[in-house]
DNA sequence: GTGAGTTAGTTCCGAATTGGAACTAGTTAG
DNA sequence: CTAACTAGTTCCAATTCGGAACTAACTCAC
């Protein structure tokens, strides 16, 4: 398994994996919440937060003694998923809209303004679509 | 199921789904060429692409008559889940690069450099990370 | 100090999904 | 006539999932 998006995968690549991503960067961190949220069984909760925990996305935090309890938080790679979750939001945002319409919109808080996300090359400031990029590297395997 | 995470993971929210729209931007069309390139079972593959076809993301064209034979090739629809398989093989780079290094590096065809695929605001074209935009709208239901 | 509540899990079981390998079907090439 | 190519389908055992109940370590109200 060579190809990034492959490794990627293999950490993340799943449902409710990404759905407790989405929460967490909505700011859930306790499993009660996650649980009442997301509507996951305790079972499966508890084992996905452990992967992310295992694969340095989240990180358990003491914030109580007494009985110990712990919250779970992004760590620096975990944030960093963050275009991932907000690309998902944004084509759900185009394709999968019903007649209540998009159900979250994302200010952004520099600008004030509602924003579109926008893939862009990080050297010219374009937009990046499929056809704008060539592949230079091998051809993944799975 | 409000959420347009949850809506889009209800559709390509599946490893194999995933590996499948990596190889279809990486322009591979056939049954075949999916099946030998990801290592998927037949079964599985022939139910992720049936689902892809239902969801619009995917369609079959006839590429030969005699016997008939269709390729599988991305719609509008599917071609604008571009930045979600970016934004992975992105992360992939930068967090679960071995000792080979990134297997993809994608260039920008427009300026002709390497590219690291980033997300801005559309509005002001600023880079936005997690603590750079607050969500407006309620919160969102699994 | 007993009973209910809170938080974070674990255990158990039947049902659904997956992986692996073999099999089918239509057609062309040798 | 036989093999190969392409795109699937079928079958079975093994894994994973969903649902509900149970455990554990405390706190607080009465």
């Amino acid at each position: 398994m060579q190809c990034s998006v492959a490794r990627t995968l293999s950490v993340i690549g799943d449902r409710w994996t990404l759905l407790v991503l989405r929460d967490a960067f909505l700011r859930t961190r306790r499993f009660e919440d996650f649980q009442r949220q997301l509507g996951v069984t305790r079972h499966l909760l508890a084992d996905r937060l452990r992967k992310l925990v295992d694969a340095g996305i989240l990180e358990k935090v003491r914030y109580q003694e007494k009985p110990a309890r712990y919250e779970y938080r992004l760590t620096e790679k975990g944030r960093d998923l963050h275009p991932v979750i907000v690309s998902l939001l944004r084509w759900g945002d185009r394709w999968m809209v019903d007649d209540a319409g998009p159900p979250l919109t994302l200010l952004h808080r520099q600008c004030g303004h509602a924003m579109q996300p926008t893939l862009v090359c990080d050297h010219c400031r374009e937009p990046v679509g499929p056809r704008d990029v060539a592949p230079a590297g091998a051809l993944p395997r799975a």
